[in-house]
DNA sequence: TATCCCATGTAACGAGTTACATGATTCT
DNA sequence: AGAATCATGTAACTCGTTACATGGGATA
């Protein structure tokens, strides 16, 4: 039955907004408020790309909506994941991290392994960031040594854009040691 | 003359490949491996990209091309700025700092600085440098006591995920303090 | 009652993605 | 001779941007 998850292309936002509604159920304005006032900032909150993503979802069967009266008096529409739905965001959250995403996307990385805790559990988001970590050990050493190699030829400006990229990449290396940590450590580590 | 400076509409690739050029000649196909093979990677390097764009270019007068058989035999687009091309460069990267640049376009920062020096010289990087100090101090600020107020009640993966924006910003805020150092260095500060 | 915020939508437009296509040239 | 690379292009498709529109409920 829900065992059937359909190939259908969802766009970085449609999953976006499957995770935060896995985390609760909302309406498109509520989501919008995340993008607007939360540290979600980074994305836009702009209302002509998140209420046709969600009639996507919606038409894909991967959500639901219910026209409610919340605490105030108004009509709402709260949105809800499907089995289907839930199945999609897995599958998504279950890919392994590529080489690409390290590059090109990084606060990619991040936004999955915030929704990854509660739409696959703990012990998948720990070993989310430890299979992400050599992956970035490598693109880090490859900048450091690009740096070595091609720095001392380049301009001032050049280098230490670069030297940043370098800096940028080592934070993001040492965050996910220390939340490797944190995570080894915070849920019990034996039982369950 | 080359004063007149259309207000034609540029995208973001537009502006990037306007400054390539401007630091050096080349053709679409040289455009492409910069964003292939060097750190720029972060970027796409599509041909389907690349060369619509290089051609809007020609269209707005910002570039010209002239067919030339490089070190090879082959024939080879080699792509320059205009007069015009260069002032649109240059007006653009003198757009000053936004909050919105700040939050949603980090790497945007990085580029437009990285192209800054050969367009506008080192003390307009400098400048730069220090206008967007407080822009990013009064984010990091934000992310900051978002999660003292509301980090308690948030899940762990949550937690890091905000630690970990907090700790970008502060490499980000550090570099921008020791390249200020390291620009107000470098070229002679009192002469010319 | 006027104005703001809530809450949802819609329409035009452009640019990037993806994928394919084309020849010439160098390498093996 | 065949394969890989150089070098440029094109076409369909789709999503996000921008801007506008609507109407009920709250607030002053």
């Amino acid at each position: 039955m829900a065992e059937t998850v359909k190939n259908t292309k969802i766009t970085l936002l449609g999953y976006i907004l499957l995770g935060l509604l896995q985390k609760q159920p909302q309406s498109g304005y509520d989501l919008r408020k995340l993008f607007a006032t939360t540290p979600l900032m980074n994305y836009s909150d702009s209302p002509g790309a998140i209420y046709p993503a969600l009639r996507r979802l919606k038409k894909q069967g991967l959500i639901k909506d219910k026209i409610t009266k919340g605490n105030s008096l108004r009509i709402c529409r709260i949105c809800h994941l499907t089995s289907e739905g839930l199945a999609v965001l897995r599958k998504w959250l279950k890919q392994p991290v590529t080489q690409l995403e390290i590059i090109r996307n990084v606060d990619l990385l991040l936004m999955k392994f915030s929704l990854m805790d509660e739409a696959l559990g703990p012990k998948r988001s720990l070993s989310y960031l430890k299979s992400a970590e050599p992956l970035l050990a490598a693109h880090l050493t490859y900048l450091r040594t690009f740096l070595q190699d091609k720095g001392p030829g380049m301009p001032l400006s050049g280098r230490l854009a670069l030297d940043f990229g370098v800096r940028s990449y080592d934070t993001l290396l040492q965050w996910i040691r220390d939340a490797i940590i944190a995570y080894a450590k915070s849920p019990k580590p034996n039982h369950s």
